[in-house]
DNA sequence: GTCTATACACCGATAGAC
DNA sequence: GTCTATCGGTGTATAGAC
């Protein structure tokens, strides 16, 4: 057969590269990433990835920067919107996040590109997205009932909790302490 | 003078190169940070660091671990000892975190170097390390009277609210989040 | 679309003059 | 104790055969 007579479908051998990228980019930071661990994830040769990635490493960092963004979004924040009770969209946003990386084995690979040299092409962009994130995810503490202070607050807590239980977990190798945590902070959702 | 005749400072030198080299490994991690902007940090040449560090770059990182171990000790968690009554103690422990991170413009070194490359050599040292550190803060909220499943929740709960704050504060880019997190942080702890 | 071979810059590290 | 000069290795990237 013609490979796939459908159209739109032209980049499929790029994006199912992207997740062995992905995971040497979320273990390696993106200065650790060399083109011979990339390529020794994706098994093909350093050349060959430049012919699904023309602009190279930078190419690849901003693809799955992209990549992560969208499926954060879709993971977590888009549960924000809907048509359940407020508290129920929160407790769902919260699981969408356990997902996104993986029930604290994984890396969010957003604050990963925010270090390092790669920190200076995307923390800014990366900055904009995590404030409007925080501001969809107060508007849904106001849904609660808060009042814009309190939810802000409650938003920037919840947010904080996420990421650095993730750390603490990373940084003690065990992510049974994420999982744990993000138990208690689900119990501290409005009701 | 004959440039300090007191015993014991034969190091200063190397001592003195150390908040440079700590900036550089900061912004960049261990992967990034390369000799060429270690050396343009501290004013010499590349071959002149060799001199104060003969093991290289992973000489010069395992110095600045043992540094920030020493300094996060100092800062905050040796507070959690002494003759204040514990509630003091562990809101002096968030002070002195405070003060370690430079209220939220700076990072923790030793979360940095548990990343990348860096993190195969250092990776489990530093999660003993944070281990026993949790002990330590699960232990003084004992002494608050808690029992000590509930101390343990509240230790990981603080670890976590810190380093979350500065992450995300850090994604941001705007280190007065951290500030407002912490004040929060202290008031939740045990009166 | 994949590969081998290669170009060239920069990396970490060393030698040796001063 | 600092430097310039240099080494070998690896980094990113390209050329061109298949």
């Amino acid at each position: 057969m013609a490979e796939n007579a459908s159209p739109g479908n032209h980049r499929s051998a790029r994006t199912d590269l992207l997740p062995a990228l992905a995971d040497v980019f979320q273990n390696m930071g993106y200065d650790g990433a060399t083109l011979s661990l990339l390529a020794a994830a994706t098994g093909l040769s350093r050349a060959s990835l430049y012919h699904h990635f023309p602009g190279g490493k930078a190419e690849m960092a901003a693809a799955l920067l992209r990549d992560a963004v969208v499926e954060l979004e879709q993971s977590a924040f888009s549960r924000l919107a809907g048509t359940l009770p407020a508290d129920e969209r929160l407790a769902a946003f919260v699981d969408g996040f356990s997902d996104y990386v993986h029930e604290g084995e994984g890396r969010c690979l957003i604050a990963v590109l925010a270090t390092g040299s790669a920190g200076a092409v995307h923390g800014t962009t990366i900055a904009g997205q995590f404030a409007e994130w925080s501001h969809r995810l107060a508007a849904t503490f106001e849904e609660c009932g808060y009042k814009p202070k309190r939810a802000g607050r409650a938003a920037t807590d919840l947010l904080t909790g996420l990421y650095g239980a993730l750390q603490l977990a990373t940084l003690l190798k065990d992510p049974s302490v994420f999982r744990a945590q993000l138990k208690r902070l689900k119990k501290r959702l409005p009701a």
